[in-house]
DNA sequence: CAAAGCCCGGCACATATGTTCTGTTCGGAA
DNA sequence: TTCCGAACAGAACATATGTGCCGGGCTTTG
């Protein structure tokens, strides 16, 4: 028990109570409770016996509180990081399928749904969309039909990178690696064991690069 | 304008500053704006003007706020829906490949990191753990190296399922749909153009099920 | 033009809420 | 025992914060 440099520091039984109900009204009213509501929430007798108990949790990483402030307290992971993450708002611009392009205005469209999602999903920048994959013509790419693709508009890329590219004289949107060769571009497929395909530069508009994709059973 | 039912209503230049500032304030703090707090960050000369425009923004179903309770919005997405998920945390287990087994008791396990995610990315279920693909092996599940695969604890599993099952005399784990067949069980990648597996079914043991998968770029 | 309604300013008020002070209780150390 | 610090009780205090009221400018409507 002594000297045991990673395990979390001891907290009584009072402190994790408060700690589970921090969470619980958090996560019920999305602001965090007074310390009164504490008190009567965890059925300690006394505000100030919150206070003491705050102050010890605070000194051990696991909250963060502003004085004065009511309700100001933020939820850390017991390392003084915090623990709740913004989230990014994602819109669902429509379905993707094979031969079916981008939209290209990603900005004025109306989302027919929004996707809320923490930044260990996608990276948080300005103008991304998100679309559902309709169809497994996309399965060179490793993304299968009912996937969510989540992309950042983009009129090009650097080599290497996964773009969602519009090939003209197919008439098709493609996801696949980028390398721009001189007057022609070869696009690799995702999946190493299958072969790049190359058009000519002046054939491939590169419509966004790809971000991330999502897959829920 | 009258009679529009899907469209949002009119916000005033002041009710959408306001809406902008609440998110940049609860993403920056964890806890939600006084009054005064909104009153100074949007410049605005009353607490009554930022009372009155709050009022408008609940009625037009962007905001809910709790009478007589200190910072207590919650932000909507203006059709009244909460707009802000609660997250949940999935402890990252470490990596799979190809001869790895899983986690056998995911609970004992001490993370190496905790990812957070929201509700629109994994179901919140108990028990919940993540782990890093390592290598192509489970290219035909459609899952690449560097991918990150959700996983539930599970010993059995309902026919079209998709598992991690522990093939015995292979000492592999792969990922796959689960179809019992009487005496043997059929395995389907998740690619629709390969063939399936059979195996038997005391040679086969359902670790946990699939319950999401995630690609970063 | 008057009446009505929307939006705003300023201010005082009530109360919601963090803080602090004084004690008390309980164990373990000296 | 005595001493001391951690944890707890209870209450008073100070301020942070939501609310109500009154009035004014502005537009709309008749």
């Amino acid at each position: 028990m002594a000297g045991d440099l990673s395990a979390k520091q001891h907290l009584s039984e009072k402190q994790q109570d408060i700690l589970r109900f921090l969470e619980e009204f958090i996560s019920e009213h999305d602001y965090p409770p007074s310390i009164r509501d504490i008190q009567t929430g965890c059925d300690i007798s006394s505000t100030s016996v919150v206070d003491y108990n705050l102050k010890r949790l605070e000194e051990k990483g696991y909250i963060r509180r502003d004085r004065e402030v009511s309700r100001a307290i933020e939820l850390l992971d017991g390392q003084g990081e915090r623990r709740r993450r913004s989230t990014v708002q994602v819109p669902v611009l429509g379905k993707i399928a094979a031969g079916i392009p981008l939209p290209v205005h990603p900005d004025q469209m109306a989302p027919e749904e929004v996707l809320d999602l923490t930044e260990d999903t996608v990276p948080n920048r300005p103008g991304l969309y998100a679309l559902r994959v309709q169809g497994m013509s996309m399965i060179d790419a490793l993304i299968n039909d009912g996937d969510t693709v989540i992309l950042e508009p983009r009129n090009s890329a650097d080599p290497g990178e996964v773009v969602a590219a519009w090939i003209k004289d197919r008439e098709e949107t493609t996801l696949k690696k980028y390398y721009p060769e001189g007057a022609r571009v070869r696009l690799q497929p995702m999946n190493a064991s299958m072969d790049p395909i190359y058009e000519d530069a002046d054939n491939v508009e590169v419509q966004g690069r790809l971000v991330a994709t999502l897959r829920s059973f």
